[in-house]
DNA sequence: TTATATTGTCACCATACAGTGACATATATG
DNA sequence: CATATATGTCACTGTATGGTGACAATATAA
């Protein structure tokens, strides 16, 4: 019952173990014991051929699908020519598709509640990851005629909302009366969103 | 050179001893034996006192200050006798206070963080306290005359993008391009808040 | 003063962890 | 086939943790 001996197929068994044990219990279930065991691959392994945790967590950032691709939060059919009463339109579709995409990723949520409580060598590998995609919306967006609004702080209002919400339903189903743990919640968060957005730009004009 | 003995000091030494863990270093740095290093008292007494860990932070949940009182957010002054414009004031103040009272606090900081990764016996025991001053405070708000407006969702929103910025801003500086680790950005973030608010009021008139 | 309960000290257990050195076995290369 | 290298197994160290039992020192009551 031996199993074949293949370096490609145990790192790859320690890939995955690590971004397993990552979605279900966050980077404190998170230790050398507790991969090994879990992609039952022994523990030296890891030194040899990662040369250590954060490595290896930094091999798992690189392959996980665990963040949204700008195609999927701003379809590109949506941008070209659009009027500007679209605007608003667009800037809903994206904080909408980045809240669903957001709430369907439980390895990205555990991720971003973790980057709140410590930024250290097995945190910050995801940063970059995830700083390269802002930079491209960012870059998509800045093709939209914005008004002299600050539309940065807008975004970061709105996203923040979005990340603490996703992040808090998964423990405590009720914010604010709202019960972000469901559909339902959620659908009242969107309208809110889209009123906001709504005026901000029926405001400036 | 020995102290004199004394169970109630002892006792006090335990709780802020705690606290100031929690306070620098969240619930990752808080164990029995942290706890009993930092108050320079025997483990044991944490058992033989408060039974164990979790009520020795129930004590501390009991006591600290780490939670904004509602005359600190909405002073009873500003509630009396106000006319439909002023209301869109108040829930401006209400904000900003609340906002405030948070970034200025390091412990409530950690354990809104904590919130967000685990809820065990140890994290329990603070949300209680924090219950009830949201009641209170909804409680007040439901003297206002408010519209129709989803009212829940906008003080969801809001106060989600506020826990989270002050959350984030204490590891990254910035988010979204808003420089959350600094007054500046915060005015900013204030300064849209205040729009979005206006907006919502005067779309309902 | 003597007896008793309270407060504090200490040593120890079992467990888990990260990390390392020595060895065994399979695979590839000559 | 024989040898060298890559891959995998095992045992061990040192350190930290949560938890407990036995004892010493102090304060309180008789």
């Amino acid at each position: 019952m031996a199993r074949k001996r293949s370096r490609e197929a145990t790192e790859r068994h320690l890939v995955t173990a690590t971004a397993q044990l990552l979605a279900e219990g966050g980077f404190k279930a998170l230790g050398i014991n507790a991969v090994a065991r879990q992609a039952d691959v022994d523990k030296v392994l890891i030194y040899r051929y990662f040369g250590g945790l954060s490595q290896l967590i930094e091999a798992v950032a690189a392959s996980a699908d665990f963040w949204p691709s700008i195609d999927e939060l701003l379809p590109p059919s949506q941008l070209s020519s659009i009027t500007d009463q679209e605007q608003s339109r667009v800037l809903k579709t994206l904080l909408r598709n980045y809240a669903d995409s957001i709430r369907n990723r439980p390895l990205t949520q555990e991720i971003l509640a973790w980057e709140v409580i410590e930024r250290n060598e097995l945190t910050i590998p995801f940063e970059d990851v995830r700083e390269r995609t802002g930079l491209e919306i960012a870059a998509r967006l800045s093709d939209l005629r914005l008004g002299n609004e600050d539309i940065a702080s807008l975004l970061a209002i709105l996203s923040a909302a979005i990340h603490y919400l996703a992040l808090r339903g998964r423990k405590i189903k009720r914010f604010v009366g709202v019960p972000i743990d469901s559909d339902e919640g959620w659908q009242r968060i969107y309208a809110t969103i889209d009123l906001m957005i709504d005026a901000q730009f029926s405001a400036s004009t």
